[in-house]
RNA sequence: GGAGAGAUGGCCGAGUCGGCUGAAGGCGCUCGCCUGCUAAGCGAGUAUGUGGGGAAACCUGCAUCGAGGGUUCGAAUCCCUCUCUCUCCGCCA
């Protein structure tokens, strides 16, 4: 499935730039919608206030009227100008008063950078919009239940946790991984190693050969641009890694990489939706997760993930949603494992998501549902951040496309999913049948 | 790392000694005409953002020629810095 795009332009956005001065985030918006602003992050939990906010965008609407006058004055006189010296008259005391005009100009636009520079620090702190279809609540036990899929495993013995199972078996390694590198870090040895890969092989080729995604293997590791572009900056520097030295950051997820592809572009309505599959290694600080999921694979700062990116037309974007969705559960159905889904209530909702599915698996080894796919459609939020466009129809004007994104899946966590709902009395881990070819037929895994 | 060349609208590509160039020309696209269909041909239209007027068609202010700064009454055009792309040399998986 072809998602050619019109040949991207050499230009670049300079990686200091915020990147997106050129197309304004919906200013318009937030001012004629105030009191649903308000009460969006009222509902989100979040406790920006919008005063100063009201007070710059004021004063930013009152400069500009100014400097636009001004501005007006310059060119037709600049014109009078050109007129004048093309006919040989004198034109001494114009240019002198033109002089007076651009010291004018000058001053008035350092004021109003300096306006914008602070009312853009704020607007880049205001989440998206939540979806009419997304339920009010404060945290996670708000969430709505959609759906679930299979049974839970029964066991004539305990299940033991994925950490006791794997140390056994000597695939994954927790305290050599924190040798080398430090906590909530592991090392995959054997068989381990090769599960996981044939997991991310095995998710990549369903996604490409059977939902029609492209493969992609993007950079993992971005710019500013690209980070304020996803959403991730600048609210949530605090939990990347960031290069020392350079204004560089590991990517959290490929959905960062992936979608910053248009980043600048305007595509053909014919091309939505578009739709990418990468697989990449994800890094996050998981700063203020302290104590928090400590044992095992769960919480890592380096993980793998199959990520789906989508780029869909407004109309549709709620179908394409659905269809990702499906898209991530047929990886659990087709590997046996039973889950659920559950609609984010909007006191859990990430900051760029209008909507969002989580998918939870079955984890019989330590008796609880965990996420293991995040289904977001983020609408035309990334799009305005990343300026990614398409031309209704050709010669029509441009809108903003909606973007999303989805795990599909996380692959640590698929693998500790593996090991918990497959595991054998004797402690050997069935190897799920789809994932047989992938390691070269073995049906088992033992001691 | 060293040397050089470049960055213009959806794409390609002109912009002379700074002044009706928001930008020639071509391609693509849209609409109309023509043809039995297709192709070709003819005519018209076709950058983006933001503000104002209008029911709308449309009219209109400002900004934008990689980004930022400077010179100037006036900058796509001159100067500086940065980013990216390309070529050559070096190094390297």
């Amino acid at each position: 499935m072809e998602c050619g795009a019109s040949r991207p332009s050499t230009r670049q956005p300079s990686p200091t730039d915020p990147g997106v001065e050129s197309t304004m985030l919906d200013l318009k918006f937030i001012r004629n919608n105030l009191d649903t602003v308000k009460a969006m992050l009222e509902a989100r939990n979040n406790r920006l206030g919008l005063e100063r906010f009201e007070s710059l965008d004021r004063r930013r609407l009152e400069l500009l009227g100014q400097v636009e006058t001004l501005k007006n004055q310059r060119n037709t006189c600049s014109d009078e100008i050109a007129r004048m010296k093309k006919a040989k008259t004198d034109a001494s005391a114009e240019i002198a008063a033109m002089r007076d005009i651009s010291r004018q100009i000058k001053e008035l636009d350092a004021e109003i950078a300096e306006v914008e520079n602070e009312l853009y620090e704020i607007v880049y702190l205001i989440p998206n919009l939540p979806h009419e279809s997304v339920p009010a609540g404060g945290d996670e036990d708000d969430n709505q239940f959609v759906r679930d899929w299979g049974e839970k495993p029964k066991f004539d013995f305990t299940p033991a946790t994925h950490w006791d199972l794997g140390e056994k078996l000597k695939i994954l390694d927790f305290e050599r991984g924190a040798k080398i590198t430090g906590a909530r870090f592991t090392l995959y040895r054997d068989l381990g190693a090769k599960l996981e890969r044939a997991l991310i092989n095995f998710m990549l080729d369903l996604h490409t050969e059977e939902h029609g995604y492209t493969e992609i293997l993007p950079p993992f590791i971005v710019n500013r641009t690209t980070m304020t572009g996803t959403g991730q900056l600048p609210k949530f520097e605090d939990d990347l890694f960031k290069l020392e030295g350079l204004d560089y950051f590991l990517i959290p997820t490929a959905e960062v990489p992936v979608t910053n592809i248009y980043q600048n572009e305007i595509l053909a309505s014919s091309e939505l939706p578009c739709c990418f599959t990468a697989y990449t290694p994800c890094f996050r600080k998981e700063a203020g997760s302290y104590g928090r999921d400590t044992r095992g694979l769960i919480r890592q700062h380096q993980f793998n993930k199959v990520e789906l990116v989508k780029f869909a037309n407004p109309d549709s974007s709620y179908e394409e949603l659905e269809k990702l969705l499906d898209n991530a559960e047929t990886v659990l159905k087709k590997l046996g494992l039973h889950y659920r889904v559950v609609n984010l209530c909007t006191g859990d909702l990430g900051f760029s998501a209008a909507k969002t599915y989580d998918i939870e698996v079955w984890l019989p080894g330590q008796g609880v549902y965990r996420e293991i796919s995040s289904c977001s459609n983020f609408e035309d939020f990334q799009a305005r951040r990343a300026n990614i466009r398409y031309r209704p129809k050709a010669g029509g004007k441009t809108r903003f496309v909606h973007t999303l994104n989805g795990s599909g899946l996380a692959v640590g966590r698929t693998l500790v999913a593996i090991l918990e709902n497959y595991q054998n009395a004797d402690g050997s881990i069935t190897v799920p049948e789809v994932l047989r070819p992938y390691l070269k037929g073995r049906e088992k895994i033992t001691a």
